[in-house]
DNA sequence: ATGCCTCAGCTCCTGAGA
């Protein structure tokens, strides 16, 4: 009998990988997520800051490539996708019920996973408008988000969020203590969205300590490691027992006209026992 | 620091990002 008869070592293992990625500008980057996508064959890819209308998405780009992909642009700013190995079903785009004229979410069924790709409103100042629209977009989000767990317990809900969970997400924390990202009331409604069920991938595991998935283009902020996390994936309660890794991956940052944001990408194992 | 860098738009500059 052959080695590759034992059961131990014919057993299957299902692994699903999702990532996450804003690369301001799709126009700009697409050579590099092409890249990116060919050395990190992930299942699903959500991409933030596309820049770009619906009828500019390059879609047979990402077709050769072996992804459908689901866009929802908008001129200049915002604008999201999801990529996927797998067709993705009952696709949903914006937050349903929160009226919004900016294009940020964008979701959808694949392999029986609920995923949920979306760009955070940045909120540029406490106690100004765009701030005040960060707070109600986020409202508008869990109150949907929480009714979505109910009908899809599998579910994944990443991207952009522009909001670190606690000092250790920040390279200087004192320096940048209650200023846009780091502020209590933002950090409120990132803590309300993990008490619906969900769980921040990346503290599941060890990892470096100034560990970050943004960094300013100015002031060499990148090589000094002046960055932020702010973009995350958190899982349902019914994923995370098979989440069994998740990393921010810095190769693209050193490329050579980079976006701010690195990817991050996280590793779920057996989806189809759950 | 009203700065720094990058991108889109239609500019030779402004707004926005984070």
């Amino acid at each position: 009998m052959g080695w590759g008869l034992q059961p131990r070592l014919t057993r299957k293992i299902l692994t699903m990988k999702f990532a996450t990625w804003n690369v301001n500008s799709l126009t700009v980057r697409l050579p590099q997520v092409l890249d990116w996508l060919q050395a990190n064959p992930v299942d699903v890819l959500a991409l933030q800051e596309l820049k770009l209308t619906d009828d500019k998405f390059p879609v047979d780009a990402f077709r050769q490539a072996g992804y459908h992909a689901e866009c929802f642009g908008q001129k200049t700013y915002n604008g999201v996708a999801l990529l996927s190995r797998e067709p993705a079903l009952n696709v949903v785009r914006n937050v349903p019920g929160f009226a919004d004229d900016m294009a940020r979410s964008i979701s959808a069924e694949v392999n029986g996973v609920r995923v949920i790709g979306a760009y955070f409103p940045n909120g540029q100042e406490p106690g100004s408008d765009k701030f005040e629209y960060k707070m109600a977009w986020l409202k508008g989000l869990r109150d949907w988000v929480r009714g979505e767990l109910l009908t899809h317990p599998r579910l994944v809900l990443m991207g952009d969020y522009n909001i670190t969970f606690d000092d250790a997400d920040v390279w200087d924390p004192v320096g940048l203590k209650d200023t846009i990202h780091c502020t209590e009331e933002e950090r409120y409604h990132l803590r309300a969205l993990i008490a619906l069920g969900l769980h921040d991938s990346f503290r599941l595991f060890a990892q470096p300590e100034k560990s970050y998935s943004w960094w300013d283009y100015r002031d060499f902020a990148f090589r000094r490691n002046h960055g932020l996390r702010i973009d995350h994936i958190l899982v349902s309660d019914a994923l995370k027992p098979l989440v069994t890794a998740c990393v921010i991956d810095k190769a693209p940052r050193k490329n050579e006209r980079p976006s701010d944001h690195a990817p991050v990408v996280v590793t779920l194992a057996d989806t189809n026992k759950v």
